[in-house]
DNA sequence: ATACTATATTTGTATCTACAACAATTGTAA
DNA sequence: TTACAATTGTTGTAGATACAAATATAGTAT
């Protein structure tokens, strides 16, 4: 049976890709969560974010961004100030040090990336990534 | 660049399969973690397991097992008892009580597992899974 | 026997996930 | 305006992840 062995190895494979991140973040004190909201914020710097725009680009929906946030106030590396036209809201900025700790990062991750790329053929990578969203469908 | 996406897509893909997962444990009160355990002890009745066996199984190898089997212990789901050849080892094994719990929950499972295959043509899931295999080396 | 190393598990701490409840603000409708 | 619903974030709690340190037992070498 394919079908039974389907679920358990696409978790063991995000759990492993996963660890690969975790592991090459370790020396910067980031964990792969704060790392993602901080790229996310360097996705648009032009204008600043909500924690709720956040959260929807995160992996895992139910995060809680305002603690994910609060670690990256303690360092320093995000800004967080009420919105004046809604004060329902927060505008969160990435700080020039948030920005810089991330280029040093940036190619640490983009070896990683091609690292575990290169293990499949550019048939092969199209393929997995079409059938990734064939099983992505919502019912 | 699709070497980029492979690794988001991967922890995306693996978050999307266990919140199925975990959706259909939830009116079982069990996390993924502990139906995970419960298998693992399922699966290995004729002999009891040691806390190592079963995190050498686990998806999560950093997994603290320990206070995962404390869980199924205060719902009478597995006992615990020093093993007597061995004293740092214990041995765990699954209840009745938790038998039956998967008894129950096991069609279930397999009913989600049928319908996310089922996205995949045969064809497509071989070819999946083959290139699953290839991207797990670990170097 | 003593010391040293390895094995097996437990405990501690910070962070995160998942889910629910709460609070504040805004929008809307009577 | 007042009341009610929707939106946005924060706070609380249980369980889990990730990593390190501590404890206890077993095996080994001198």
């Amino acid at each position: 049976m394919l079908a039974k062995s389907l679920i358990v190895e696409s978790m063991r494979l995000g759990q492993f890709m996963s660890d690969e991140i975790s592991c090459a973040l370790h020396p910067y004190g980031l964990s792969i969560q704060q790392f993602n909201v901080l790229r996310i914020l360097r996705g648009c710097q032009e204008k600043p974010a909500s924690l709720q725009y956040i959260t929807s680009r995160m992996i895992h929906k139910t995060s809680n961004t305002t603690r994910i946030v609060d670690r990256l106030l303690e360092k320093k590396l995000v800004d967080r100030k009420p919105c004046a036209e809604n004060r329902r809201m927060v505008e969160i900025n990435i700080t020039k040090v948030g920005l810089k700790i991330l280029t040093t990062i940036d190619p640490v991750i983009d070896k990683k990336e091609n690292e575990v790329a290169s293990r499949l053929s550019e048939k092969e990578l199209t393929a997995l990534l079409d059938n990734y969203k064939k099983l992505f469908v919502t019912l």
